[in-house]
DNA sequence: TAGAGGATTGAT
DNA sequence: TCAATCCTCTAC
């Protein structure tokens, strides 16, 4: 379990490269699921890619300003949940949006929530991962040390296994759209296609 | 209170 | 290339 201090540095995007390498696990109706975090972005007040551009707080991402090390869950285009560690102290808003996992542990329950017979890519999406792990909205707020959802060490990741690129799905941020901000694991297949 | 659009996905 | 789908935010 990842202590409060991981979380609440000011230097999200440093957290969204470190994050990395570490497992996601989730518990819901006493199912336990996970997988290695293989895929994020990093969001920050300071871009127009961030939905706090300016420190506007809304009803929708007001967790975004509490301290780090709760998740900040929303629903995108009515239809996928997407999963986001806030992080930095309280009232500056940053978090890292988990884009894919590569699953680690229970990979049947995954399958039944999906309702697919294959493995084949089932948590390689923002969209997807959620689902698999059982996550909605009522993640919102959650502490990731609690029994519902929590962060572990799992592998430790050269840093030239990481590639950083542009974001995805942000056209609309103009410049910030450019920043290097998507980190992901080079050669991996559980990546989120371009 | 109406209207536009979105940090996606999967099918065509 | 496009529809699904619904909540959020902005403007009136």
């Amino acid at each position: 379990m990842m202590p409060e201090s991981f979380y609440q540095r000011n230097q999200v995007v440093k957290i969204a490269c470190e994050l990395i390498g570490k497992i996601l696990l989730t518990r819901v109706d006493g199912i336990t699921t996970g997988g290695m975090i293989v895929e994020t972005e990093a969001y920050s007040f300071r871009e127009r890619g961030c939905h706090a551009y300016q420190n506007n707080m809304t009803p929708r991402n007001e967790v975004m300003f509490e301290a780090g090390g709760v998740a900040y869950v929303y629903l995108c285009y009515g239809i996928h949940h997407l999963f986001n560690i806030v992080t930095n102290q309280q009232g500056t808003a940053e978090a890292v949006l988990i884009r894919a996992l590569e699953p680690v542990i229970g990979m049947e329950h995954m399958q039944v929530r999906m309702k697919v017979l294959s493995t084949n890519r089932i948590t390689s999406g923002p969209g997807k991962l959620t689902k698999a792990l059982g996550i909605d909205r009522t993640f919102n707020g959650k502490y990731l040390a609690g029994d519902d959802v929590w962060v572990d060490d799992y592998e430790t990741i050269a840093s030239k296994q990481l590639i950083a690129c542009p974001r995805i799905g942000i056209d609309y941020a103009g410049e910030d759209a450019k920043l290097p901000w998507r980190f992901y694991l080079k050669d991996n297949t559980w990546v989120s296609k371009k």
